[in-house]
DNA sequence: TTAATCGCCGTTTCA
DNA sequence: CGGCGATTAA
């Protein structure tokens, strides 16, 4: 039965018989599921994917169920954009009618479609965390706390986590117990009103208003119930309370929800996550088919029974046995390194040494992991310097950039004129003379007036009270662009904003390198502007903003590039590479500290460990530094438990000292490691080392050649050698297999 | 009003 | 070490 004409790939072969010929057994029933709730349990590389797509185009193609009636949620921007392109390639373009997206895109449209009843204007902004925090201190300023006692960030915490689980002002100061937990209600009701008042939302707030407006429109949640016959939910693991109700307000009728996830890979309880969300799903949908799909395709043996060996350790769990048919492959491998420095210089070492190796090897086969994003700086700088190819996801974000988040400020205040956080932002930035007291004269009006900053700045000039600053000229260039919005493109917008606000000259007479990097990074979000704009179907500033504002880090990764790959353990969720190598595997680092004492958080550190590893497909390495500089100073932490707890036989445990320090056990040379600039606390000289230029040497793949240059100390020697017919090439003696030749 | 300097403080992870 | 807020000088 095929009601929908379609022009992708399914409507020849048909989909069902493509389905028995792509998919396994287990995938292929999940993907048929007939309707009726569902819960996939799909582990680490068990192609959820795959099923997810095949069982959208089953509905579409066998079920005769209209694209516009499906809505699939998915963890990030990425995600969702290849499976749309993924369905495309099956079902053809009738895939732009089904609603795919995250959680909070969906969320957005929906507020977006009903921006009345939500009662804000159509084109309100999306606040981000530096937001929430700026209205936090804003707040708590107004209320006469002192920001010791209040301080921003725990406060910012606990308003996130009471919006998680859906939990409304009003309803916080009810079960506030203590005096800290009435001061944050206060704090939060406060914040509320004032996110009203600037007509913005939090990412809270895009899963808890549509609930609240469904709540209150019964009407407008029946449309979308009857318009929406089937709800998926991939990584359902990671999902929170507010979205699970969300959920159950969408699918309540015809309960077709169909959700995917792998309790083991649940890293986002810090996020409000709920693992009893799937844990308990047979409880909320007891006639719920599970399927389980345990055959892994992405890593070898060993790899995959070490990260099970791994997981296992934990107690609060789903017990599942992943598998796979590949071969053991190679062991994991563990190696304790000096410092960061050392490890960073390690790591490099295996990557360029298996490139000279495998000469089919690419830079974008390796990925290096790592807990924090402070980690990354020593190994931006070790790649910078010897000319390693790498890119960075996430980190310092672009549009986390200052110059990034001032032009969007100028940019939402002309779209959203209530939004007064970012007027208060930009006012003065150039400086035009608005020092505090005039910006308190200021706030005075507005709140006399009872109208956002933007009125009271535009009343001011009006009484001729800002005569002796730049705000006149500023308010006549806002309200010229505010009334060609619709008829100039954004990006000439854009440049004539920046141009003309004196924003862009302000960083050009600063002269010095950062400013620059500064103005290319404006041009960068023009051109970025300008691309949205060409991408089509008249989608203009506000939605542009609306697009930044969802953005996530891996969203922007491409791997087309021959780059080593480097990001948190967050970021690589869903991602797999040929060899992996985490790093940063101390106690205290990972499991960071903060989980320690909490054994539900110290599960979810062995889950994110569990994440790491099963993203490898062939080899995976795991480093730690013996010390470390944390806040200045010299730390020695331990190697990670979650190195013992991987069973031996699937790990080979090593050092990357010489013998020497070797003898010295794991403190004993403490004092060998001067904290001054001694590069990377190595006391031993090229003196002591057997390779000298012009020394001749053997190499297993390469032959023989000549010593060019010997750079870097200890066994941390680079070697250049110009091999006989192959040419120079660097080597690092540590992996190399190389050998003196004896003339 | 603005710029410069001092001292304190705290590190996860993110849409 | 680095970012931010508060205090001070111009």
């Amino acid at each position: 039965m095929r009601l929908h004409a379609a022009d992708g790939l399914l409507k020849v072969l048909g989909t069902d018989m493509a389905i028995l010929k792509h998919l396994n057994d287990k995938q292929a029933a999940a993907a048929m599921h007939s309707p009726g709730p569902a819960l996939i349990l799909a582990g680490a590389g068990s192609g959820k994917t795959r099923v997810l797509a095949y069982r959208i185009a089953h509905l579409v193609m066998e079920q005769g169920i209209p694209p516009r009636s499906i809505l699939a949620v998915t963890f990030t921007n990425k995600a969702a954009r290849e499976m749309k392109e993924r369905l495309e390639r099956l079902i053809g373009p009738s895939t732009a009618e089904m609603w795919l997206g995250t959680f909070h895109s969906v969320g957005l449209r929906i507020l977006k479609e009903n921006s009345q009843l939500a009662g804000v204007p159509p084109h309100f902004t999306v606040y981000d965390n530096d937001d929430q925090i700026a209205l936090i201190k804003e707040s708590i300023k107004e209320l006469n706390l002192s920001e010791g006692f209040a301080r921003p960030k725990s406060v910012l915490a606990h308003i996130n986590r009471a919006k998680n689980e859906n939990i409304p002002p009003t309803h916080y100061k009810t079960e506030a117990k203590d005096f800290y937990r009435e001061m944050i209600a206060a704090v939060y009701k406060r914040y509320q009103e004032k996110l009203r008042k600037n007509c913005a939302f939090d990412f809270g707030d895009l899963i808890c208003e549509p609930i609240r407006l469904f709540q209150r429109n019964p009407s407008i949640l029946k449309d979308y119930q009857s318009r929406f016959i089937h709800m998926l939910v991939d990584e359902y693991q990671d999902t929170n309370r507010a979205q699970y109700h969300l959920i159950n307000l969408l699918t309540e009728g015809h309960r077709n929800l169909y959700v995917v996830g792998d309790p083991d890979q649940s890293i986002y309880g810090w996020r409000g996550a709920d693992i009893s969300n799937i844990l308990d799903f047979h409880r909320d949908f007891p006639d719920a088919t599970v399927y389980k799909l345990e055959q892994n395709y992405r890593s070898t043996g060993y790899i995959l029974k070490a990260a099970d060996s791994l997981v296992r350790n934990n107690l609060k769990r789903m017990d599942k046995t992943l598998w796979t048919a590949r071969e053991d492959g190679e062991k994991v491998t563990f190696r304790m390194t000096r410092n960061e420095y050392h490890e960073a210089e390690t790591v490099a070492g295996i990557v360029t040494e298996t490139m000279i190796r495998e000469p089919s090897r690419r830079y974008s086969d390796f990925a290096v992991f790592y807990r924090t994003n402070a980690q990354s700086r020593v190994f931006e700088e070790y790649f910078l310097r010897h000319s390693i190819p790498y890119t960075i996801v996430g980190g310092l974000r672009f549009y986390e950039r200052r110059e990034i988040k001032d032009s969007l400020a100028y940019l939402r205040l002309i779209v959203n004129p209530g939004d007064s956080l970012s007027l208060k932002r930009i006012i003065n930035t150039p400086p035009r003379g608005v020092g505090k007291a005039t910006f308190n004269k200021v706030s005075v009006i507005a709140s006399e007036t009872k109208t956002s900053l933007y009125e009271a700045f535009k009343e001011a000039c009006r009484r001729d009270l800002l005569s002796r600053t730049k705000v006149p000229q500023f308010i006549r260039l806002l309200e010229d662009l505010k009334a060609r919005l619709d008829t100039m493109s954004p990006h000439e917008l854009f440049h004539t904003l920046i141009r003309d606000s004196g924003y862009l000259e302000m960083w050009e007479k600063e002269k010095t390198d950062d400013a620059e990097s500064r103005i290319e990074n404006l041009h960068e979000l023009g051109s970025a502007i300008r691309n949205f704009e060409d991408a089509g179907d008249g989608r203009g500033l506000p939605e542009f903003l609306d697009q930044v504002a969802l953005i996530s880090d891996v969203d922007g990764y491409e791997d087309k590039h021959n780059r080593i790959t480097m990001m948190t353990l967050h970021s690589a969720k869903g991602l797999e590479f040929p060899i992996i190598l985490m790093v940063g595997m101390e106690e205290g680092l990972f499991p960071h500290a903060r989980s320690l004492e909490n054994p539900d958080a110290l599960e979810e550190e062995r889950r994110l460990c569990y994440v790491g590893m099963t993203r490898a497909m062939e080899r995976l390495y795991l480093f730690a530094a013996r010390q470390r500089t944390v806040f200045g100073e010299p730390r020695f932490q331990g190697q990670s438990v979650f190195i013992d707890e991987i069973s031996p036989e699937f790990i080979e445990i090593g050092n990357s000292f010489g013998p020497e320090e070797d003898r010295n056990g794991i403190y004993g040379s403490v004092r060998d490691y001067p904290t001054g600039h001694s590069d990377y606390g190595e006391t031993k000289t090229t003196a002591d080392l057997p390779w000298r230029v012009g020394m001749r040497v053997r190499h297993r793949s390469f032959g023989t050649g000549m010593i060019k240059s010997v750079d870097g100390v200890g066994e941390s020697v680079k070697l250049t050698v110009a091999f006989d017919g192959v040419g120079p090439k660097k080597l690092m003696v540590n992996y190399a297999p190389l050998v003196p030749l004896e003339d």
